[in-house]
RNA sequence: GCGAGCGUGGCGAAACUGGUAGACGCAAGGGACUUAAAAUCCCUCGACUUCGGUCAUGCGGGUUCGACCCCCGCCGCUCGCACCA
């Protein structure tokens, strides 16, 4: 008689699972490791927002699988979990509802916690910290403070968004159409003194370390930052004025170029609106000083700047060529940005398109100097500017010289002078790190009338931020605190205030994996532990953080290797970007949104609709976005684990895409998993080690291999839907074969068990328990490929005529094309098909293909 | 504008280095079991077809015995940067 089957209750079975990790402490990584190679798994970590959504659960699966496939491959793992939990959404609560930024996030965390210990992760929650905790950031300010004795740490004024109602500084992405998103108030631009990051000290080094991420990095990624750093080579130069020299620039006026080749086709000099030049001109003159206003109305918004027209304005100043000694006039002009390269620029209409707009609009002369190989003598431009390869002409000692060979001619012949010399330049700015806000790092410097800004003394750390602040009234709260403040100097004992400024947040996410290498150390980093563990072998998180976090944090590691807290220069060796979460979003006619669980879906012969189960109206089904809470098309783990279970959610999410893209949540979907999770259960647990063994088992030991051979593959890959297609595939097989007992199919078993459990941790256990296997699943070996097992000893080669496939043969693998040429040939079937052609070729490629070539 | 990526069934997708296009899942249709339903299982499932085949991987060419894959030219979508001299 069959045993009836037991259905698989995943709602008793992964509670338990989790009981027994976590009575074993299943995931703790001692520092010193245990003896085997290490490997540090590492996904972003969340920012406390007070519930984990479908994103979060993807991200942290994907580490998940990674975490556990390489215990299973004998690693050492290392796989912490932490919050990035300083931040602006903390003060708006406190603003909004009147509770303590401190509380609300530290509330959130223990949701969060919650939330994520119900998805089985092996993680080391030993290793858990906040970087809103006090021995979290009092560290940082004890390596920003190590950074500040080395100079990578310094004060300058700065230009920065100004809400003159909320009184602070705002990011640019808090600035919409001019004004402030919270007050509605028109920003203003300020200057105000705050701290910098060197990090263009390391613009080189940032760009080399790239070379050595590719193939462990997307490429996206690295171009994006090799964009980002944004270097070119080029000449900085000076241009003598004609003339009573302006103050503003005594010695002439300096400019950058790329394309010192086509100095002689020089037709005007440019300064931007906010070039000491310029500035000095509109104190005198009412018209420039009116033309220089005129370009600061100008927008930033992306539209505004592609439409923005060309204008200038003549200061009626002139400078001298350096190589034909013509004069040039120097206008000031509004394309011209101040913040790079000097901020002034020599135009050249016939091969910059800017410059030609320009030259056109004010009728200044434009010639051509480059012109196309073949172009004849009375080359040209008109509308469009030349930038094409070429040789030089109009150019006196450069003409006949191709572009490259020019450039370093013009170059060469400038240093010879004395006027300039090539120069390399990077888009890249300094970090500035000063935030006007409560709920972040405090910055441990103390500012003295006498000693000007001091460190404060590493015995003195953390310097805490105070607990008693209030956020009824706009600005920083530490600026308007009674006490904090107020401190004496370490240096000469006078009266000082403490730096009032918060460091950016991006600061804290930008050495949070060093610090989990040890996070109980008594310096910030543990060298030892931080030798011993980075770089992360594999970080996972989203492509939103391709430029910003990342660099920063290539940056920091490179600054702190520098200042000798620990080695590692490249912390991340091995990168993935995932793709986001989406579901259908639901309206009704009155446009407001839907919730799935609210959401009656009908297929009528694939006609799909739906209804609101609340009200019974029927909704317009919409796009597929991003989960979101305004489009409520939101599903919450809990949900999928209260009806489906923690495994097949996790099994779904990386099942139906490729993890680098998105995946759509449809309840169809969790259902097949969770089929699946039944099926796997149900083939296990029918398994009778007295019953007869089928009498072709070696048939399922090649199938157990290959699906050993391809799971492998894909989950070290990052191929998780084609391991997990192949892990359906080999079920499939293993219910197929027949036979309930036998050494092959416990061995299949055992196999599909091990292979499955780092997707469906929970279920594995139970299955490992259920063939009386000892331990945990947790710590088995992963299945070891043979490749001799997985052999088939005949394979179906395709024949094809004139390459389309006609038919099939089976033959002995690995026989010779002669051997299968002979055997074709011979074929009653494709004599039949040949009947009347001549075989004019025949392309054997042992075991895979046969094409004749028939005409 | 510059840079990158992607276009394959009704849908999500596979196809390793140029070698049987559509694995696996979803949806759909049919059937078995059942008093019935759920659950489960089985079959069909790119298009056309005179049932021999023919056509199919965005479009048009090319290279090759053979192309989703390589090359050239278009079209469409997505992302990043954007007046960077």
């Amino acid at each position: 008689m069959a045993k009836t089957p037991v259905r698989y209750e995943p709602k008793t079975a992964e509670p338990r699972q989790q009981a027994r990790w976590a009575a074993a402490d299943a995931f703790r990584m001692p520092t010193e490791g245990t003896g085997r190679p290490k490997y540090y798994v590492l996904e972003m970590f969340p920012y406390p927002s007070g519930a984990i959504h479908m994103g979060h659960a993807r991200n942290y699966v994907m580490g998940d699988v990674v975490a556990r496939s390489k215990r299973a491959q004998g690693f050492d793992v290392l796989h912490p979990m932490g919050w990035d939990a300083f931040g602006l959404p903390a003060e708006n609560a406190a603003i909004e509802r009147g509770v303590h930024p401190g509380d609300w996030t530290w509330s959130n965390i223990a949701a969060m916690r919650d939330q994520l210990k119900l998805l089985g992760l092996s993680l080391d929650w030993s290793r858990e910290f906040a970087t809103c905790d006090p021995a979290y950031y009092g560290k940082q300010q004890a390596w920003f403070l190590e950074l500040l004795k080395r100079g990578l740490v310094y004060r300058k004024d700065s230009v920065v968004n100004w809400d003159p109602v909320d009184n602070t500084v705002l990011a640019n992405e808090q600035v919409v159409d001019g004004r402030g998103w919270r007050s509605g108030a028109v920003v203003e631009k300020r200057k105000l003194n705050q701290w910098f990051l060197r990090i263009t000290d390391y613009a080189d080094d940032l760009i080399e370390g790239l070379k050595e991420l590719e193939g462990r990095w997307p490429d996206k990624v690295r171009l994006m930052q090799e964009n980002w750093i944004g270097r070119s080579k080029g000449l900085q130069m000076t241009w003598k004025w004609s003339g009573e020299a302006p103050a503003a620039a005594p010695d002439g006026l300096e400019i950058y170029t790329t394309r010192p080749d086509t100095l002689f086709g020089a037709s005007f000099m440019g300064v931007a609106p906010d070039h000491p030049v310029a500035r000095a001109i509109a104190q005198t003159n009412p018209d420039a000083a009116a033309f220089v206003a005129e370009c600061r109305k100008g927008g930033s918004t992306q539209a505004e700047i592609e439409q923005a027209e060309k204008i200038g304005f003549d200061t009626g100043l002139k400078v001298i060529h350096p190589f034909d000694g013509r004069e040039v006039s120097v206008w000031i002009a509004n394309f011209i940005l101040s913040e790079y390269g000097t901020g002034a620029i020599f135009g050249c209409p016939a091969h910059d398109q800017r410059d030609l707009d320009f030259a056109r609009k004010y009728r200044l002369p434009v010639v051509p100097v480059v012109r196309p190989d073949g172009a004849d003598e009375g080359f040209d431009v008109e509308t469009e500017a030349y930038v094409g390869p070429g040789h030089l002409f109009n150019s006196d000692f450069l003409n006949g010289l191709e572009i490259e060979a020019a450039k370093a001619e013009a170059i060469r012949r400038i240093e010879a002078a004395g006027a300039g010399q090539g120069a390399t330049i990077y888009r890249l700015r300094d970090w500035g790190v000063s935030r006007q806000r409560y709920w972040g790092c405090p910055i441990p410097v103390i500012h003295c009338a006498k000693c000007g800004p001091v460190g404060v003394p590493v015995d003195q750390l953390p310097v805490e931020l105070p607990r008693d602040v209030t956020f009824d009234t706009p600005g920083n709260p530490l600026d308007r605190h009674p006490t904090w403040k107020h401190v004496s100097c370490p240096t000469c004992g006078g009266e000082a205030v403490r730096e009032t400024d918060t460091l950016d947040t991006f600061v804290d996410s930008s050495w949070y994996f060093a610090r989990f290498t040890d996070p109980a150390a008594a310096e910030p980093i543990s060298r030892a532990a931080a030798d011993k563990w980075l770089p992360v072998d594999q970080y996972i998180g989203g492509v939103e953080h391709a430029v910003l976090h990342l660099l920063y944090a290539r940056f920091i590691s490179r600054a702190l290797s520098d200042a000798g807290l620990m080695s590692v220069r490249e912390p991340f060796a091995g990168l993935f970007t995932q793709g986001m979460v989406i579901h259908e979003t639901y309206r009704r006619a009155d446009g407001g949104w839907v919730e799935p669980t609210d959401v009656e879906l009908t297929n009528d012969a694939g006609k799909r609709s739906a209804r609101q189960l609340s009200t019974g109206e029927a909704l317009t089904i919409g796009d597929i976005e991003k989960m979101s809470k305004s489009k409520k098309n939101v599903v919450a783990p809990q949900e999928i684990v209260d009806t489906y279970g923690v495994d097949a959610g996790r099994l779904f999410v990386l099942s139906d895409s490729p993890p680098e893209r998105d995946v759509q949540w449809t309840p169809g979907g969790v259902e097949g998993a969770a089929r699946f999770v039944q099926r796997v259960w149900t083939e296990v647990d029918g398994f009778d080690p007295d019953a007869p063994a089928h009498e072709s088992d070696a048939a399922l030991v090649r199938e157990t291999h290959k699906a050993i051979k391809a799971v492998s593959e894909g989950v070290s890959g990052f191929r998780f839907n084609s391991a997990i297609a192949k892990l359906y595939a080999f079920v499939a097989v293993v219910r197929d074969h027949g036979g309930a007992g036998g050494a092959a199919r416990r061995q299949a078993l055992s196999a599909l068990v091990r292979l499955v459990a780092p997707f469906t941790p929970h279920l594995a256990e139970e299955c490992w328990t259920r063939l009386g296997e000892e331990g945990m699943v947790l710590d088995a070996p992963w299945p070891e490929f043979d490749p001799a097992l997985a052999a088939d000893d005949e394979v179906i080669l395709p024949i094809q005529v004139n390459g389309k496939r006609r038919g099939e043969i089976r033959v002995a693998r690995g026989l010779e094309p002669a051997e299968v040429e002979a055997i074709v040939m011979a074929d009653p079937d494709v004599q039949a098909r040949l009947e009347g052609q001549t075989v004019r070729k025949i392309v054997v490629v042992k075991d895979r293909i046969v094409n004749l070539v028939v005409g």
